[in-house]
DNA sequence: CGGCTATGTGTTAGCGCTAACATCAGCCGG
DNA sequence: CCGGCTGATGTTAGCGCTAACACATAGCCG
């Protein structure tokens, strides 16, 4: 195994075709799979790089053809299971097209720090970027910024002035609000994610929409900020404010965890009093107390999905409208008819 | 706003020069912060980028003077929250240093493939690579690669040929086993991690020797893959083999959930009856029923503590004995006196 | 058999930048 | 008042690569 912080000397185009006594340029058009090589040729110039572990230095060869093979991705870098996902479904499939990703935190909203994240980004002459705007103020903040690059949104909403993909996060709500009418629910709380988060907006639309479709109330949601700890307390007040609901479909799994918690200490059991649904489905879901009912994410799906958004508008193909693929209900114990 | 998808071409150096009426060379100078440049000019220079938005461009910098201010991270991109809060903590201080991440996932531990992946990095020249070596068989398929670049590790046991760091799991083992013992128990299972992880490994190693130094019969543990529900089948498995046992430590949160899970069905009541300690702290720990005592790790340390070694290593400087810093306790409802 | 295309290969220029050297003022002391 | 110094600038070369062109050689047609 090599040593650790050696730092020799690379090999260059230059040294492999002296190496196999041909020009430099025709170690690039091996290299570059051009045709109009002998095959003999191309066998020793193949020799010769495996010999000198030559490795092309992109950085050079983007400055000829600007083209990085590098693409940007400025996230929040919350560990909460939506984005962390969303980002990993998104590297992987941007392994699968050849492109390497740079990642840069956005570690505040205010523009300033925006700019100089993507200032990072920009820097490394990536193709593209994607930003994953799971929140608002990032797109506020984003105005006036200007981008010399292609640019996808990762946002369900449309609002943002790029291509925008994203889960069906409205879709999945109203999948979720219909299970709990189909179980006789009348009374359905909602308890929402932040309302500066895109997503959290989508999701409380599907309910409320839901609700109003089949006659139901929508009382006005409690908002929390996708932690356990918001919707324990969020649990409380909607518990607090509506003492007879009996059905509650909280915006993300996390925060169902927390209002289990807060049922739990109303002396109220679920499925037999209140009926709880989530949306995630983080693997936790499954071993609740008790199991949650849930809207599963295929984030390997939507990394793919950005990744072919982003190939589109590379290549200014006149964008597909995008699919936006719904998530699917689980059903566990958390459910229950009344 | 910016349109979205124009590619116009960027201003270079010698537009600045040019608007500026100076050489190109007195804006590289500017740029670069070089004494030796009249204040009047250096106005004059700043005027000139500012209105063309000039913008360096990376790859031609890196050329000249070998430096990307990019870094390569290697992860298997599981969403757990171990390793995606390394990688986030990582890349938060990475830009504080003001270096670029680029990350690439590995798909599985095949050497071929861990090649790929590396040789993505390695092709957008990053100056250093840091590992995250969630796995054994990462490190085993890493063996026979080469590289040409500075390697960091982040991994416990100081087993890999590279500088590494990481978490102080073992500590943290050993106080997680402590407390239980203070407590009062004496048969105190453990429900470990993944054989191939070395986190797990470390854990394990403190949970054990904190046992023996008790004079306490440690029974062998059973494996998990850090899932919920790996730690539901493990902790039914240890229940149905130490039905006497009054507490378990579980090598993460996640695993105690679903050995929390398989208490619950097999009637007993934690923390009456059984103690559970977990690891990590989740958000959602002080949710669950009852709330989980864990270890809490500062990910934004550890992230700076990589930063810390890859610059420590990139100036060959005299790699200080890395100091692994000891997850705390937080005491929650999960464990009582017995 | 001169001129044609097709095929393989080499040569040159230039991508945007910085290091190193060259230049040219202005200033000082002898 | 000249050699040498200092500070501010310009000029040149070259990082590693590919596109574009140049140039051989071979094969084929009229």
């Amino acid at each position: 195994m090599a040593g650790s912080a050696q730092r020799t000397r690379h090999a260059t185009i230059f040294d492999v075709a002296k190496l196999a006594g041909v020009s430099h340029q025709t170690v690039s058009r091996v290299l570059n799979g051009h045709p109009n090589v002998r095959e003999a040729t191309r066998e020793k110039v193949r020799e010769a790089v495996a010999q000198l572990r030559y490795r092309p230095n992109l950085a050079a060869r983007a400055m000829v053809n600007r083209r990085s093979r590098n693409l940007g991705l400025l996230t929040t870098g919350s560990p909460d299971y939506g984005p962390s996902s969303t980002v990993s479904g998104f590297t992987r499939a941007a392994r699968t097209a050849k492109y390497s990703v740079t990642i840069s935190t956005a570690v505040d909203a205010e523009p300033a720090s925006l700019q100089a994240s993507l200032d990072l980004l920009l820097g490394q002459q990536v193709e593209a970027v994607v930003l994953v705007l799971s929140r608002m103020e990032i797109l506020r903040g984003l105005q006036g910024v200007e981008f010399e690059t292609p640019v996808v949104a990762v946002e369900p909403s449309g609002l943002s002035p790029w291509p925008s993909i994203s889960i069906d996060h409205y879709g999945g709500a109203r999948l979720a609000t219909d299970h709990l009418i189909e179980l006789g629910h009348r009374e359905i709380l909602h308890l929402a994610g932040p309302s500066n988060s895109m997503d959290a907006t989508e999701r409380s639309r599907g309910w409320r929409d839901t609700m109003s479709e089949h006659g139901l109330v929508a009382h006005p949601p409690v908002t929390g900020d996708w932690s356990p700890s918001s919707g324990y307390l969020g649990g409380r007040e909607l518990l607090c404010r509506h003492p007879g609901a009996t059905a509650v479909f909280s915006a993300n799994d996390q925060m169902a965890v927390g209002c289990l918690h807060a049922l739990r200490e109303s002396g109220r059991s679920v499925p037999e009093d209140v009926s709880v649904v989530g949306f995630d489905d983080v693997p936790e879901a499954e071993h609740l107390e008790p199991p949650l009912t849930t809207m599963r994410q295929d984030f390997f799906q939507l990394g793919e999905d950005i990744m072919e958004l982003v190939l589109a508008t590379l290549s200014d193909a006149p964008a597909a409208p995008p699919v936006r693929h719904v998530p699917e209900l689980i059903v566990r114990a958390s459910t229950r008819r009344r």
